[in-house]
DNA sequence: TTTTTTAATGATAATGGTTGTCATTTACAA
DNA sequence: TTGTAAATGACAACCATTATCATTAAAAAA
């Protein structure tokens, strides 16, 4: 294997660097994950998928790279109310991929839906100048979950 | 004191007693406090309050109190991503008072707002319909979070 | 009221996701 | 190629929350 410079310049090396952080093996695996993946994942998933690459890399890593790429906002951590967090990928290849959740309260099933997105969309964006406006907050991400029973939950009630 | 019934008949009774509940000591205490606050408590919030006016109370008993009125939809559980949930009724005496969050991610100060509302629940309410019908998912209850950065922690950008 | 039944409670231990510590390794600038 | 500060992994610690279990109390039955 030659000696120069192994890893192409994806386009979040730039970020990386502008916040003073190294681009190690590890950090590409983990972004490649999240990348790769569809779902929103817990760090034990990402975890298991890492480790499958590379026996070396531990769960420490991957927390600390998490903290790092949301605080860079490369990534979003959600709580869905189990006990774990959720990364996902701010945007996607093809920009921002906007789209919220239903979370079953008996099952913790998750449902991403992105209809009504757009009237959304514009509603927020006058709600998030009016709210930057009067408490001069900054806001860079917002959440938007609906809780409820599952078409399975509402048939066996009984749990 | 006489030997009789010590409480009158809060407005919940009913609802505990529907769901095969039994109405305790503990149990008023933790509802009280809930009532008498404006705030999202967290659980060791309402410990220190509750051991305050009975000092036999125990913190297993603050988690399993939360935990049932949150299931009877009597209180709302939010995550604020500091690590400890908060914990909110769901309707003050004169019915729900909406509101939603901003959230600073650099010193978690969370800021309620009810601004803009109207509009919102015009969305929401069209949006839960329209979800309610294509995923048959019954929806109770939604959280909308703003995250940013507040006026004090954009100015010290430097933590 | 008294008794009976069963849920609720509190003390305490256990769980489990996440974070801190520290000696070693690595990225990358000089 | 070398120097240096950041990154890493193993492991311990943390801490909010949950499980266990013997005891107590609510409310139904007598």
């Amino acid at each position: 294997m030659p000696r120069r410079h192994r890893r192409g310049h994806a386009w979040w090396h730039g970020k990386f660097q502008g916040y003073g952080y190294k681009i190690t093996a590890s950090r590409e695996i983990v972004f490649g994950i999240l990348a790769g993946s569809e779902k929103h994942l817990s760090a034990e998933d990402i975890y298991i998928k890492a480790h499958a690459m590379n026996p070396a890399i531990g769960m420490t890593t991957i927390y600390r790279t998490l903290d790092i790429l949301t605080e860079m906002r490369l990534v979003n951590k959600f709580d869905f109310g189990d006990g774990r967090a959720r990364y996902e990928l701010t945007e996607g290849p093809k920009g921002a991929l906007h789209h919220h959740h239903l979370i079953c309260t008996s099952c913790n099933r998750v449902i991403d839906y992105t209809d009504f997105i757009d009237e959304e969309v514009e509603l927020l964006t006058r709600t998030e100048k009016g709210l930057t406006g009067k408490y001069n907050f900054k806001i860079f991400h917002h959440l938007i979950q609906f809780y409820g029973l599952c078409d399975k939950c509402q048939k066996g009630q009984d749990n």
